[in-house]
DNA sequence: CTGTTAGCGCGTTCAT
DNA sequence: ATGAACGCGCTAACAG
């Protein structure tokens, strides 16, 4: 077997395709880039013919170096495990593909100085341009960044950054929760978040839903995070008396796992003493007791449209800095059907 | 706002650093590479301060060109949306990081014609590695790679590739389940796959549950396949007169999930009338009915193990190609605690 | 239409 | 210990 030593480097190189079709290497740059029309039927079918022997692939490293253009396009994700990360991340790549683009995937695991180390990486791969979906610790380090590339942030803004934003309409997103609830009679609300760390979408959400509330007067509501005190915080509002039955509202998916979990710890009849009600839809969300109901994200569209706006910058787009937002979709499952 | 028009590249490079340090390329050079030693103090330190002052970063791609070292792995997976390829893909994305290493990744969403495309891209990227977990429909391609890199095959066999795998002990698996099955007075089985597709792990698990099975006299046990089949196959199954107790092995967790959404549409009681044991643990089993035992795989391991596998390749290991088996672990939930 | 020339940013001999 | 010059694989002028 052989060996990968990091020294040798067999690769076939265009100047193979041109001495095998008895041309100068520009012509195969022609034949390769979009200059193909300039070439004679006869020496185009040579080359063609030379690359397929060959089996040459011209290498993008160098072909970037003289262009500036990579064809590579960053992605930060704080938490490449959470669902929602990876639908965008897959709505993402498949526009990429489809637009002859490929995608470098950085997790940072929620760690700031791993986001400082890869956004450093992606700078010297000369990405030309970067998708962000971190909490962006790192102001300086973007600021500069974002002069030299264009920069589409995903669900979460960042301080003093103003680039193009898509992500949901959290506002409305709330709006649909609030009225399904209010319309299956549910009255006393309890909002559960991941604690506030900085992500915008988060304090919106908790915003929103603090705001909304006053809105209704017939609805109470009360936010707790999750994390060590949220089995307290649960039982604590199971227990307490009500203005009248009671619904529990997570923000986003990881906060539906968790509640779930501690529901099922405090031998909680799910969903008959309780309704329940998600932001994110994630696949085992119909199993769990009588189903749960979800306002699922468009994450595809939004992968897809954050590709969408880098490429119309890339393309010399200076319009000021878009925020795009999109609706969430309500599923109705059992857990906001209230037994009669 | 400015233009990213695809011309600009007003990147700081080498040169400006020399000429801001008063020393030549090839001294910034040492000191960027492992050569730095050779430098004398101050001159070091003059650089270090003109590093420092314009911000530069060492052109990945113009280094890569040169020394025929990118410091790029890629990995090309299946089914992106699969939760053990996420967990896998972590595992890799770790290690990667520790070694100074970054990672592309490449999803074929099951596609023939996008793993051709993908495979091409990742050449052209000058990978130095790649790690594979797809079923591999281009052998020859796959072959001309494996002359230029090392590959390191993950969970899924390739045909006439023989190159290094990693991925788990699946007879060892299989044979846990069936003990701790028949230990919980289970005696009528029913393993429950994803179709059969050339994927070797798959039909690992088939043959050596079909296989054991002769060995625990005791045992019944048949095979049904997820997709449109499924329904009757389950229905047939919960229905027959059998030789005792009645328990589902699913092979996987997308098995695992497909079962668990037909086992509620045909109103079976989770986990009463059946037991149920998974391959593979997805954080949301706690939740369904009383729990579901399963067998959890040691992704973050396989991860980092195939990309440990890489880095020896690189670093000249020319041994015959090896295969990693990792065991599961059992973890006891109550979807096999028979009813007493 | 085609070939020649000159770099892109960097690492690596050679000299010194 | 340091600098000058060449080439990695490719594209973009310029000639012809």
């Amino acid at each position: 077997m052989n060996s990968f030593s990091a020294a040798q480097r067999t690769r076939v190189t265009m100047l193979d395709v041109a001495q095998r079709a008895g041309v100068s290497k520009a012509s195969v740059s022609r034949f390769i880039g979009d200059d193909r029309a300039l070439l004679s039927e006869a020496i185009a079918e040579r080359i063609e013919q030379a690359i397929n022997d060959l089996g040459y692939r011209p290498n993008q490293m160098a072909r970037g170096l003289k262009r500036g253009r990579t064809r590579l396009i960053g992605m930060l994700v704080a938490d490449i495990r959470n669902p929602y990360s990876i639908a965008v991340m897959h709505g993402v790549e498949t526009a990429c593909r489809q637009h002859g683009y490929n995608l470098v995937v950085c997790n940072t695991d929620r760690n700031d100085e791993q986001e400082h180390q890869h956004l450093a990486a992606l700078r010297a791969y000369n990405i030309e341009g970067l998708i962000l979906n971190t909490l962006g610790h790192h102001p300086d380090v973007l600021q500069a960044l974002h002069n030299e590339m264009p920069i589409v942030l995903i669900d979460r803004k960042v301080e003093q950054l103003h680039s193009d934003l898509v992500g949901l309409d959290n506002t409305g997103a709330v709006r649909m929760a609030l009225e399904h609830l209010q319309q299956q009679g549910y009255r006393d609300l309890l909002l559960v978040s991941e604690p506030i760390d900085g992500t915008s979408s988060r304090s919106e959400r908790i915003e929103s839903f603090t705001q909304q509330l006053t809105g209704h007067p017939t609805l109470a509501g009360a936010v707790v995070h999750t994390g060590p005190h949220l089995r307290a915080g649960l039982q604590s509002f199971l227990q307490a008396p009500g203005p009248g039955p009671k619904a529990i509202f997570c923000a986003n998916g990881v906060a539906a796992l968790a509640c779930t979990q501690v529901l099922r710890e405090v031998n909680c009849g799910l969903f008959n003493d309780i309704g329940l009600i998600a932001l994110d839809d994630l696949d085992w969300f119909p199993l769990v007791g009588s189903g749960i109901t979800a306002l699922a994200q468009p994450t595809q569209q939004i992968g897809a449209s954050a590709f969408d706006c880098l490429l119309k910058r890339l393309k010399g787009d200076t319009a000021p800095a878009r925020h795009l937002d999109f609706g969430a979709q309500l599923i109705i499952r059992g857990s906001t059907q209230r037994a009669t």
